[in-house]
DNA sequence: TGAGTAGTTGCAGGA
DNA sequence: CTCCTGCAACTACTC
């Protein structure tokens, strides 16, 4: 039996501490040991990554091969630059490679990816060594043990659990085998196509990193930036696992702060520093071991003595937890998860906007949608541009696009604001967005948080409570600062009037240094001239909330009363239309409708354009400044006391 | 079984 | 600061 020669295929997992696979690689005593990414176009063209989440990769890769050349220095991450379908049978037959190991991933894509490449290694006569270790259970597992149902709920999830266990991490190995001769000679390339390239919008140049297999010096090097096209990244926030690990470390030190953690209880308009850990980028990428989080809050929590420790589901576990049940859905229902349409588990709800399917695969991949509304169209814009007219969805919508994170409860805010609680827009169009912007988008995830807030599936069904766009952000920071932050424009308003600056008087709008005017297409940083002054311009708010809330709860009355699921039979041939009338919002012209995804009118294109978007807001020479006031503390504040009845509520 | 209760994250007003 | 109520009223879970 001659000795292994292992690639171990790096995916989701840029770590070395609390790696059941890469365990598992090292377990096999390997000859020799191929540490490889594949390049994969899927993510470079078909998946939407803006330019923050390919500088927090990058940022990975880099650690990682780091990491591993510090044990031996005659290895690293050897970057392929080509699609794992068809480049690793190629450097099987050349590297003599007798296994393949690597961590199990349950997302949709992966796991068609995944089946692929067992049968490609099958007929090669490959060994495939598969382990879980991106959640804290096995997803499929834990489906099996909720009988065989997506995990739809955390009690669902807390009962499973039950019969399962999380491992404990194991440690990093502290020896690496020496990879073979890495010669690619007479490997025949194959680029992929770079039609479509969803994220041809952001690149200044083309995308030249599939021009050499092993990038432009041979060297197996992790692409820049530069090579992608990609102008450069804005975000603050860094990936690695070495960063990973001191950020833990650092929170873990606040043994209070671990053991009382109540997500609820955490400011969305916190910044600097942030309520939340911030870790859940390096859970996407893997640069943090979600069970090695678990572990060490767990046996802080065993030994916390001082008061009452937080528990499931508002404690920092318990926010693992419902990674764990989003994955146990998607894990259970594949593709149809992250779409409306023939997800079963997801309720219909007649919102505008809605995809445009491809006929034959009955998936959203088309990147279009319907402009059923052309006010939805634009709200949708102004949502994304950050110039909606509200303050507070502006400020997070503008954070969320230059640093790539945003708070859970502001994602709540701005999703209910699209949503069921102000544009009626489907929250498949968000959640777009949130893939392109967020450095910690997991589709599991991000899919499953939209239905919940969207009250489309999980717990949300109390689609009365709705978030205000002007009442919550100032429940939580009543001098806005975040607002003043974020929305320089505003800077200067006054307390009372940073929330809603629509409200206040021409003089103090002057007196402030902005108008507030128009409907943010001068963009961000827009200036008029009136009379003898020059002012910044901040727009109108887009809709008036109080009326469209009552539209929309209308519109949410009437689907559930309908009752009708994403698999329906009459939602997927487009008869569901019979079943609403003119009371609830969206497309109801009756039953003469097509099927939903192929419903006729003007195409949108997922990268709409504002002319807002330079989000950038320097201007005339002052240079970068702190916005926030001088002296303003940014506690949690609470405010009962200017409630000025911020947004008419009318009665139809 | 069916009634009662709880649900990580609403708002406004009040004690 | 916490807690309560009315608003209108959904679903899952428990016993």
């Amino acid at each position: 039996m001659p000795s292994p020669r292992v690639i171990y295929w790096f995916r989701t997992d840029l770590r070395l501490h609390d790696s059941p696979a890469l365990q598992a690689a090292l377990d096999l005593e390997p000859e020799c040991l191929f540490p490889v990414w594949c390049w994969d176009p899927h993510y470079v063209y078909r998946a939407r990554v803006g330019v923050n989440r390919w500088q927090f990769l990058i940022d990975c890769q880099n650690d990682v091969s780091k990491s591993i050349t510090k044990i031996n220095p005659n290895s690293k991450l050897f970057v392929v630059r080509e699609a794992p379908q068809t480049v690793l049978p190629k450097l099987w037959k050349k590297w003599r490679i007798t296994h393949i190991v690597f961590e199990k991933d349950t997302d949709a894509y992966a796991r068609d990816r995944d089946e692929a490449v067992r049968e490609l290694a099958r007929k090669a006569g490959v060994e495939v060594i598969v382990r879980m270790g991106r959640t804290l259970y096995d997803p499929d597992e834990l489906v099996r043990e909720n009988g065989g149902k997506p995990t739809m709920s955390i009690t669902q999830v807390q009962n499973a659990g039950k019969k399962l266990t999380i491992p404990r991490p194991i440690p990093a190995p502290t020896s690496l085998p020496d990879p073979g001769d890495t010669d690619l000679s007479g490997i025949e390339p194959e680029p992929p196509a770079a039609n479509p390239d969803l994220n041809a919008a952001h690149r200044n140049n083309p995308d030249t990193t599939y021009h050499a297999l092993a990038g432009p010096a041979g060297t197996f090097a992790v692409p820049t930036l530069d090579e992608l096209g990609l102008p450069p990244a804005t975000t603050p926030h860094r990936g690695g696992e070495q960063t990973a690990l001191t950020a833990l470390a650092a929170i873990l030190t606040d043994k209070t702060y671990t053991a009382t953690f109540e997500k609820p209880k955490t400011a969305p308009t916190a910044f600097s520093p942030q309520s939340t850990t911030l870790l859940s980028p390096h859970l996407h990428f893997g640069s943090l071991s979600a069970r090695e989080f678990y572990w060490r809050v767990q046996d802080i929590l065993s030994a916390f003595k001082h008061s009452k420790p937080s528990r499931p589901p508002t404690s920092l576990t318990g926010q693992l937890l419902f990674r764990d049940m989003y994955f146990g859905a998607q894990a259970a229902l594949g593709h149809p998860f992250s779409q409306s349409i023939s997800n079963p588990s997801c309720r219909f709800i007649p919102w505008h906007l809605p995809s445009t399917l491809d006929p034959t695969t009955a998936r959203p991949t088309t990147g279009r949608y319907t402009i059923d509304h052309p006010a939805a169209e634009t709200w949708f814009k102004r949502w994304k541009a950050g110039l909606t007219g509200y303050p507070f969805i502006d400020a997070l919508m503008r954070q969320l696009r230059t640093e790539g994170w945003i708070h859970h409860l502001g994602r709540h805010a701005v999703a209910c604001f699209l949503t069921r609680g102000g544009a009626y827009v489907a929250w498949e169009r968000g959640a777009e967005v949130f893939e392109e912007w967020l450095l910690d988008h997991e589709t599991a995830c991000n899919a499953g948080n939209w239905q919940w807030v969207a009250c489309a599936a999980f717990s949300g069904a109390q689609y009365y409570r709705v978030y205000s766009p002007v009442a919550f952000g100032r429940k939580w920071d009543a001098e806005g600062v975040f607002v003043r932050r974020y929305v320089p424009e505003l800077a200067r308003f006054d307390r009372r009037f940073v929330y809603e600056p629509w409200r206040a008087p021409v003089a103090d709008q002057k007196r402030w240094g902005c108008r507030v005017l128009g409907d943010g297409r001068g963009g961000a940083g827009g200036r008029v001239k009136e009379g003898e002054g020059e002012y910044l311009v901040y727009p109108k708010p887009m809709f008036d909330f109080g009326e469209r809330r009552e539209v929309c709860v209308r519109g949410l009355k009437s689907a559930f009363a309908a009752g009708l699921y994403g698999a329906d039979e009459s939602v997927v041939d487009g008869s569901w239309r019979g079943r609403f009338d003119d009371a609830g919002e969206g497309p109801t012209e009756g039953s003469e409708g097509l099927p939903l995804g192929m419903a006729e009118g003007e195409e949108g294109d997922v990268d709409v354009d504002w002319e807002g978007m330079s989000l950038v807001v320097h201007d005339g020479g002052e240079g970068e400044e702190d916005v926030a006031p001088k002296g303003v503390k940014h506690q949690r504040e609470k405010s009962q006391s200017s409630l000025d009845s911020h947004v008419k509520r009318s009665k139809k």
